[in-house]
DNA sequence: GAGATTGTATGAATACTATCATACAATCTC
DNA sequence: GAGATTGTATGATAGTATTCATACAATCTC
């Protein structure tokens, strides 16, 4: 992991484009659910940042539920929940907010279904 | 174009999102070399954020060659758009993020791509 | 239990971001 | 030429980002 992490200076706060990539990696299955991830002191050293700057994005990322923090033992990506009982609601409010991101970046919501379903294909 | 600007609070600055915004409206094809942008004191107007941070964004296009700025007269789509951007890249980020939120849901990439071809399709 | 590892927390210093207010300079319209 | 429009510029201020240094707390290993 810590080697696809690369860092940009293109304005964008760094613990963003931590948190960001982390959440990237995750999402193509390059990190799975349970497993460990590199500790903020590790990610810190590779990558000449300070520590609580690591802490700040893997903080932002369990915010999000995409990983746990357990003090003593490190980060792990977060197991994947039970079937929400309102399916069909939360895909669509997920959507909808998900749509907002793309557009946000000049994206169409098209555009991002369909990377969506290259990121999904080979293995889901 | 004004439209098509949206102001998201995830910890990205404002210039940086207006600049990246334009320039993927510009990659996109939506504004066409020549072509003259909303002044920036419409954007301002707009988006309710300071002359100031438009103008930081504009300059920082000018500086990448995707457009110019003529005082007095406006600020224009570059005629030979230096270095078209890596969109394709960029959409396969968000996409990746995108399907890590998902996952987190209890909801499969899969899914979430269905529900946005739904909320593209009747306008996109 | 001792020591190492890992996450959590705080306070100070520096740089960057954004706003507000204001003014100047080049261009266009009439 | 007068006035409006549009880009350019500056100084002050508040908030945020990042680093540095340091320390504490929970967990694991031996």
């Amino acid at each position: 992991m810590l080697g696809s992490l690369i860092l940009q200076d293109n304005g964008v706060p760094i613990y963003v484009q931590l948190r960001d990539q982390i959440a990237a990696a995750i999402g193509r299955g390059e990190l799975k659910p349970g497993e460990r991830l590199a500790t903020m002191r590790e990610v810190a050293v590779a990558l000449a940042v300070d520590l609580n700057t690591v802490q700040r994005a893997y903080q932002a990322l369990a915010d999000e539920g995409l990983l746990t923090m357990v003090q003593g033992r490190g980060s792990f990506v977060a197991e994947t929940p039970a079937r929400p009982r309102n399916r069909e609601n939360e895909i669509h409010i997920l959507a909808a907010k998900v749509a907002a991101q793309a557009r946000a970046q000049g994206i169409t919501p098209d555009e991002l279904a369909d990377a969506l379903k290259r990121v999904a294909g080979p293995d889901a």
